[in-house]
DNA sequence: CTTGACCTTCACACTGATGTCAGACTCCGA
DNA sequence: TCGGAGTCTGACATCAGTGTGAAGGTCAAG
C-alpha cells in the first residue's frame, strides 16, 4: 500500500510516516516511480511505534528494541546475532521501561483511589 | 531550603527547578531577598515530577493531576471542591495513563520474552 | 491533453524539555 | 571591605517530534 492509505488506516500524518522512515523505524519498498510501498504489517508497526512514542520512548530507543518486538510467529534476529553488548543494552532498556511502568502504575492507583473517594456513587458516565 | 540544596538532593539542575515553577508544578516561598525557599516535601515532589516526565507525561498533564497524587496522609482538594468537570478530566487522564501502561507492559513482555529466549541461562536481573 | 489526486524532496517553523551563558544582586567568611 | 559562592532574571541554543508549504513528478479519469 502507498503512504496515503497507510496514513488513513493509522491516523498518522504522512509527514510522520516519512519521518519514521528517516529515523529508520520503517523501511518501505520503493516502486519504479519512487513511491513508497508498505507491507500490510506496516499498519501494526506504525501503531506499535506510536504507542511507544506516546509512552515517552525516543525514536532512538525504539529503533534499538523494535527488531526484537515482533509478534509470536515473526522473524527475530537469531540468538547468534545478539552480542552480549546488545543483550545488555536491551536489558537496560527493559529496566527503564519497567521503571516507567512502576511510576505510572503507582500514580494511576493514587489517582484512581482519589477519584473513588471523591465520587463513591459514580458508576462511570 | 534553597534551590541549590534541592538541586543537589534531587539531582535535578536548578534550571529545571525554575522551569517547573514556571510551569506551576512547584510553588516555593520567596525570602525577603527574592531567593526561593523550598519545603522539605519539595524533594519528594521533584522526584514525583521527574518520574512522571520520564514516563512521557507533559508538564500540562502533570499539573492537572499533581494535586490529587499526594501520599496517604496528605492533603488533597476535598470532594466539595471537585466539580464533575474536574472529575471527568481526571478520569480522562486516568485512561490515558492506563493506555500508556498497557503499551509499555506489552512491549516489556515482548522484550523480556525475547531476551529470555536468547539468553536462556540468564536469570533476569 | 488536461485536470486532479497522489506522490516526491526540501526547507522553514513551532513546541516542550533542557542546556548554557550573561549581568546583576545577596550573603558570608577572610 | 573584598572575593567567591549562590542566587536572581532573561535570553538564546539545542534536540526530538511535528506542522506546513513550495515546487515538481506520476498517473488515472474525463
Amino acid at each position: 500500500m502507498r503512504i496515503g492509505e497507510l496514513s488513513r488506516r493509522t491516523g498518522v500524518p504522512t509527514r510522520l510516516l516519512r519521518y519514521y522512515e528517516e529515523q529508520d523505524l520503517l523501511r518501505p519498498e520503493r516502486g519504479a516511480n519512487g513511491y513508497r510501498s508498505y507491507a500490510e504489517s506496516a499498519v501494526a508497526d506504525v501503531r506499535q511505534i506510536r504507542g511507544l512514542l506516546d509512552s515517552g520512548l525516543t525514536t532512538e530507543m525504539i529503533r534499538a528494541i523494535l527488531p526484537y518486538l515482533g509478534g509470536p510467529g515473526e522473524l527475530h534476529p537469531p540468538a547468534e546475532c545478539v552480542t552480549p553488548q546488545t543483550a545488555a543494552l536491551l536489558q537496560d532498556h527493559l529496566l527503564r521501561i519497567q521503571s516507567r511502568i512502576d511510576c505510572l502504575t503507582r500514580n494511576r492507583d493514587r489517582l484512581s483511589a482519589y477519584l473513588a473517594a471523591v465520587r463513591p456513587q459514580s458508576g462511570g458516565r
